[in-house]
DNA sequence: TTCAACGATTGACTTGGATCAATCGATTGC
DNA sequence: GCAATCGATTGATCCAAGTCAATCGTTGAA
């Protein structure tokens, strides 16, 4: 009677870990998936990785050799230049894949650092191309995800190329919004995981000017702000704000 | 007689075209596939087409069933936002790919427009995924050819959200020095085939600031400039530029 | 509970690049 | 060959965001 319910937990525990439960797998990569394709996935995602606030999952430079998806939790990616600018190149959060930009040299390219308490499931690269070439699904898949992320990059390029600083806070508030929604989250109300600082860096701005802006959409009713504590009042003028006529 | 002497032509012809006596190939998408693999993706690689200076290789919102490599002439691709505003997001040159954006939506998300007179080989890419279902190498090198673009646009997102005028002026002239000298021309010489307003829309610039910056350059003695016609004087110079001390 | 460290806010001032404008030089079509 | 058009250069001025600095609020460790 031990023994049985030794094993039921055992079996929990695995059934736990699998992609083919986990409530992640619409926005990951088991998506469009059949039944039996995701048990395939299932042997191959065996490895789950805890990453503590602040720590690094990888670093620029390291070997690499798995792709992580985030199971829970938050992360940013930068790169770090000699003269010791460094550039946060993105903000990822549960469902969404890190690590791909390492493909290319076999050698990891930024630094992916936990900004809360994570847990990622690793996903070993040579393994994850050799089930693509048997599950036609997986590998179309996996080629929108890096497609995806490349016109991810065009936006922020735009971003950075073309908008002032409120629109391209108002552009990463929305964003953020949409992105929290997609993962049944309220999208007028969530925590900051990020610093105004790390903000700014993505934006290509200073803390103070995110800061200003910030108490700008206060102040004009778009938003309420306390510290990380985000509440979007009023869409539409966020929206109108990414489109200035002047 | 006069009938071997067509097929002769007719067979010509076809060897021109292909991958494997391509003199792309180390560059392209056919780099490390044995002979054998090569002549497969001789068949994929079946249509060309020619693209007049000017004009359109695909616009944004088009289906998108083809990436394109680039055999000769020189490309920009961009998006146009629906206020006006438009942000070149890359230029591309012999033996890169174009199209990569297109497959996480099945259609096209920016504009490719030839910067001088210009021929593709388009690559179905429904072929191209089966291909490299079966040959490993392949496979392989395309996920690589994805992730560095994904590398290149972490790069454009440093230097558009960390680099000033001058330094993103003397990145992107090494940048294209590099790569006119991993295609056999002279690293130090060159045409540019873009104005300075899509210089600038590159950079996150004004034209006339890149106009003043290549003046600055000229008067430093780091480069002479004539209209497009730009030669590289002081290598490290320009180098020194990307990492000022001040 | 207190203090130290860190992040956020706000103000005063400076500046790099944008804007507006005039001119010049090169193509290109007639 | 000539005007017309387009791209590049240069100058004068302006402003959005950066810089420097002071203060405040939170958080977390002793």
């Amino acid at each position: 009677m031990g023994q049985h319910k030794l094993s039921d937990e055992v079996s929990l525990a695995v059934i736990k870990k699998a992609c083919s439960n986990c409530n992640l797998r619409e926005l990951c990569l088991p998506l469009c998936l059949s039944r039996e394709e995701m048990l395939r996935l299932d042997d191959l995602v065996s490895t789950r990785r805890r990453v503590r606030r602040g720590d690094h999952l990888y670093r620029a430079g390291e070997e690499f050799d798995a792709i992580y998806a985030i199971r829970s939790g938050f992360f940013k990616t930068g790169v770090l230049l000699s003269d010791g600018r460094d550039q946060v190149t993105g903000f990822q959060m549960a469902g969404e894949l890190l690590g791909l930009d390492g493909i290319s040299t076999e050698r990891h390219t930024c630094n992916a650092i936990a900004l809360e308490d994570s847990e990622v499931c690793a996903i070993p690269f040579s393994r994850l191309e050799s089930l693509s070439r048997e599950i036609h699904t997986l590998q179309h898949h996996f080629h929108k995800v890096m497609s995806r992320e490349i016109v991810r990059d065009h936006g922020v390029m735009m971003l950075l190329g073309t908008m002032r600083a409120e629109e391209r806070l108002a552009a990463f508030l929305l964003n953020l919004s949409q992105r929290f929604t997609a993962r049944g989250f309220s999208p007028s109300e969530f925590y900051l995981r990020m610093t105004r600082e790390e903000i700014g860096s993505y934006l290509g701005l200073k803390l103070e000017t995110v800061s200003r802006a910030f108490s700008r959409f206060q102040e004009e009713g778009h938003i309420a702000v306390q510290q990380k504590h985000i509440r979007i009042l009023n869409v539409a003028g966020l929206k109108s704000l990414m489109h200035p006529s002047h």
